[in-house]
DNA sequence: TGAATAGTGTCTATTAGACATTATCTC
DNA sequence: GAGATAATGTCTAATAGACACTATTCA
């Protein structure tokens, strides 16, 4: 039986590190939340060259003990500053991008990350920049010149609004964005956020319904008291029709 | 203006490769073909330590100037022996697998892919074990024992199963699995195979024929002749429904 | 002629979409 | 009461699912 030492030797015989060698490995962010009806995402102003004072997403470095999806989160609290024990978080992998020279100073290949921040649909969680970071900020989604981020950020941003909108048709993935208690209007909230769409309120209650679990409890605000859910099923069969991109006028 | 000697100089000060040690940078491939109505997965035989003898996904090392996508394909070529100007291939990312200890040896991450070989239902394409591994050769997915497989590839197998299941709901991914001129049957069978569930012939065709260009040729088989058809739209909508899985008797 | 397959037709139950109506609350 | 919102009801068009039926070919 091999040790674990001749297994490394062996192994190293194959695996030339100048004919493939090691790459960084980074997580990045795209910290979603929702606010007065319109989707926001968190960026740093990157405090270093390149891209001197550009927007980025947040991210970092994996560490040597930790995968992916755990660097994802604590790169999270340490570049925005959020306390994620007080604040409902989901997190997803996106997709990694590994273009060589996606980084001018060396081979740095990111694991992006999809972020889903749950909220009251008026408040965004107060964000502090990390060490690495010149300030912290949430900007709308659909208001953002996207040629503005480092990096190949702007893909990765909008890969990460392709699948929050297209995991929406199909998924109560949406839920994640409100608080735990919700009314369906919250909910159609970020419908209309994300998918810059008005939906019907009478069908989206009869449909989405399905997929939720109403908790009893009710919340008075304006007009005629809402029940309040929590999300039932994972699904949503058949799907949530995402209308065609109004053209904008 | 910075030179890239000085970005290279401030950047390095601030990265530690002592607490961010790099990474190697790996692809696995999880190959797909129907033949016989079933879904059969390619797997090389690992020819060293640790799980000798073990049967793998065929995957490798992401050169110094590729992204992972040209990685895929050329791990795709050298591992199994495969003439990508002779077969039908799509390839697209699924996972990165980052686990610190996913490796027994060293830390590799994995970027996982899909890829699907078109082919006529009957005859796999032939496979050609490369250097490292003592052999390559197509298994039936449904019959595995996933538990067989090195590393977290059984993991990486199920994501791929998923996906694929997935995303013939709603996208006419299934026509990467057939030949570019295809019989509704055809496609049928690998619904067949990849859902382990049999869709009525009838309702298939008046539901899936939205989705897709006649070219007005036809083919003779056993039975009435066959029209065939190219991929029209990339999307089904509404989606296909998938039964749900019948629990084997 | 019989077997096999392709493709269409038919019927029903479901439901999405549009929109009206009723109910409940605040100011 | 006016205004606002929640929730339900109504109507129609579309369609999925079940399944019968016809058409076309080979053996």
């Amino acid at each position: 039986m091999s040790s674990n030492e001749s297994q490394e030797a062996e192994f190293l015989a194959s695996y030339d590190p100048a004919e493939f060698p090691p790459v960084a490995l980074t997580v990045d962010l795209v910290v979603f939340a929702v606010a007065n009806r319109e989707l926001h995402v968190a960026l740093v102003e990157r405090g270093g060259q390149p891209f001197l004072g550009r927007m980025a997403l947040p991210g970092g470095f994996v560490g040597p003990d930790e995968d992916a999806l755990a660097a994802a989160h604590r790169e999270l609290e340490e570049e925005t500053g959020l306390d994620l024990s007080r604040h409902r978080v989901v997190v997803e992998q996106l997709a990694t991008y590994s273009a060589p020279d996606r980084d001018p100073r060396m081979r740095v290949v990111s694991v992006a990350h999809l972020v889903l921040l749950g909220g009251d649909g008026v408040n965004l969680p107060e964000l502090q920049a990390g060490s690495d970071a010149a300030k912290a900020q949430w900007q709308p989604v659909h208001e953002l010149e996207s040629r503005q981020l480092a990096f190949d950020h702007a893909d990765i941003l909008a890969a990460g609004l392709e699948r929050l909108a297209g995991k929406m048709e199909y998924t109560t993935i949406a839920t994640a964005l409100v608080q735990e208690e919700f009314t369906l209007s919250a909910l159609r909230d970020v419908y209309t956020a994300v998918w810059q769409a008005e939906l019907p309120a009478g069908n989206f209650t009869r449909k989405m319904r399905a997929s939720l679990t109403p908790t009893g409890r009710k919340v008075q605000a304006v007009g005629a008291p809402a029940s309040l859910f929590i999300k039932g099923s994972e699904w949503i069969t058949p799907p949530m029709v995402r209308p065609v991109v109004t053209a904008a006028g």
